[in-house]
DNA sequence: GAAGCTCCATACGGAAGCGTATGGTATTGC
DNA sequence: GCAATACCATACGCTTCCGTATGGAGCTTC
């Protein structure tokens, strides 16, 4: 067997145990001891995989990403069509997708520590330029386009942020319906 | 003198010092020892004016909401003109105001603490409320109207909870404009 | 099969925070 | 001017958590 491999997975287990209890209760309550319980060991084990509490808390978010936003962008480059149709595909797709996830609790942390804030900012970045980028190729001056991404993404980080998210996926596909077509509305028929 | 008032302005600095303490480091920093320790007296003090710190806690959503939510509304109250006009003044209200609020820690507060969720949720509720009666007024349907808030709103969250505010004034006013007229731009002439 | 390595348990010292008990000082009421 | 009250300091026990030290069981390697 891979020694390395074996290590990681074991590393992994700490942090995405973590992840979860920081979803559940925030960062300051992600500490040793309890995580140690929920994984059923004894802080000797964390102390094994992590030289202290500062070095998972520095690994969760590049840990968050790997495990949220790159397989989410990795899926959106695969769409195909036009901007307007690429652009419903991602509503579609969030709109099926968990609501409830880690974003809300790497938000709240980014408020109090920079580093996590840059963080985040990247991914924030990633996420808009996609938008951006199709405000573009529908026909859009840079500047426009950039706004008008912003507005997207920025309805997406409210809805999440003040847990408006309907429950239900239909009415969810409905409000995606509502946003793409105020959004897009003004296209020139086939840019 | 009134002992009440007395009473309420000293429970009132604890309550000061404790959203400000919040804001910087978030709720779970909010001790009342270190607080004691900014406010340059012993926690002898607090347990005078708090059963414990938890009495604290509860006191601090309804202390933010009357020193931050309650007098925006009310000058919003006052702006006069047609929907259009009342939008505008809302944005170049803002547009002025300081950017660094204590929204960010509420809400990064509220994603693990349902009475806060409730608290924050509320106020979420007065300001969309107020830009939905303006759609209204303007002409939309309830639907759309409730939907056009949310866009509008959300947007004010997100630039808030993202930190993508610009720092200058110009700008900002920039960026309301833009908003205002995406937003508004497809009203009949005069509603 | 002995030595080494990996992974975890146990035990300890120390820091930080909570809440209480108690005493002290200044102010107020009468 | 004296008791009551308001407000705060000090001191204590308790709990939770951090990080380290040490030992031990199981697997590897040769």
């Amino acid at each position: 067997m891979n020694k390395k491999r074996d290590q990681s997975q074991d590393r992994d287990s700490w942090l995405s145990e973590a992840l979860e209890l920081m979803r559940e209760r925030g960062v300051d309550h992600v500490k040793v001891e309890p995580l140690a319980s929920r994984l059923g060991v004894t802080k000797g084990s964390f102390y094994w995989h992590f030289k202290n509490r500062g070095d998972l808390l520095r690994s969760l978010p590049e840990f968050w990403v790997r495990r949220q936003t790159d397989p989410v962008l990795a899926q959106v480059a695969k769409a195909e069509g036009g901007p307007v149709e690429k652009l419903r595909a991602i509503l579609e797709f969030l709109a099926h997708e968990d609501p409830d996830r880690y974003d809300n609790a790497m938000r709240a942390w980014a408020q109090f520590d920079t580093d996590v804030a840059k963080a985040v900012a990247e991914v924030d970045d990633r996420r808009m330029a996609t938008a951006r980028v199709l405000f573009e190729e529908a026909g859009l001056s840079p500047e426009d386009a950039a706004f008008r991404a912003r507005l997207w993404y920025f309805y997406d980080v409210g809805e999440h942020v003040t847990g408006d998210t309907p429950a239900d996926v239909t009415d969810r596909l409905h409000r995606a319906a509502q946003r793409l077509k105020l959004l897009t509305s003004d296209f020139p028929k086939n840019g």
